[in-house]
DNA sequence: CTAAATTAAGTTTCACACAATTTAATTGTG
DNA sequence: CACAATTAAATTGTGTGAAACTTAATTTAG
């Protein structure tokens, strides 16, 4: 039949291990599952934690700014951050200037927090496995990505 | 002080935009967003997609080789199957040969699916506006990445 | 051949993600 | 100044993920 390449069973563009969006998939879930037991101690989940890493770099911003550096919204961030109020890590406080914006400051035990995450880094090298160049150049490649995908 | 590097508030292992995890996080999100308005009039979501797409490539498998396949759980799998076989895509039988464990098989409809799904890969190249070779080279990577860490 | 260990799913609970809607405040325009 | 448009957050509903626990069936040891 002159079909025959469309309907040989083994389409390789619909192979699942060809596909680009699953090995970023599991390998994203992989990584968060290796970070679980690292974040625990410190009372943190993943999503937490990147919400910390933001706050570390440049403390006091609002929900919409922490959304847009970290690519979530407020149905995500708002609840995450009530739970990370109570655990006294931050707190939530309506600006004055704009009483809509709700700004987010570290306590001083979220700020406290940056010293014992500060050996997670070397936990997740040793877990890779793999030379720090090739990591760099690999987040890198990722971030490209992620760039041109949301364009 | 001689403590001073340690002290500086730029600590670039624990910066946003030097975090491998972060960059597979956002960008697994960014292409589950791209996947979404594609999979939509299939009727479905991006993690039944992945299932569908082990499912093309063979069919009656029990839950757990799904979840090998995968990288998921039978926690996961078990409510994202049963939407999946309200739908009408797939059914669940449990085996005669050993009644622990659920068969999930394709149904006439979901298989009629896989040509309607054959368009998308063409729609994920694009979005990504980047050479094949290039995105090849990326999942090898990042499958690489994957198998270390869940060494 | 029976009891213990293992295996497979299911159930429950918690925590994201995201879309859509709602509410409230500010900004822009005439 | 009034008023529509915009913006920010909260709220609501659906769908994952993961862990802990439960139930049931099979395998293995003794």
């Amino acid at each position: 039949m002159s079909s025959n390449k469309k309907t040989l069973t083994t389409d390789s563009a619909l192979l699942l291990d060809n596909q680009l969006c699953f090995a970023l998939y599991s390998t994203s879930l992989a990584m968060t599952k290796l970070y679980k037991p690292l974040l625990e101690e410190m009372g943190l989940t993943y999503p937490q934690y990147l919400v910390m890493l933001v706050l570390w770099e440049q403390d006091d911003m609002a929900v919409s700014e922490l959304g847009s550096r970290l690519y979530l919204d407020s149905g995500t961030l708002t609840p995450l951050l009530k739970r990370m109020e109570v655990a006294g890590v931050l707190t939530r406080r309506r600006s004055t200037d704009d009483e809509r914006r709700v700004h987010i400051v570290l306590t001083e035990a979220g700020r406290k927090l940056k010293s014992r995450a500060a050996r997670i880094p070397g936990c997740v090298l040793q877990a890779a496995q793999c030379p720090l160049p090739e990591l760099v150049s690999l987040t890198q490649q990722v971030q490209a990505l992620r760039e041109r995908l949301i364009a």
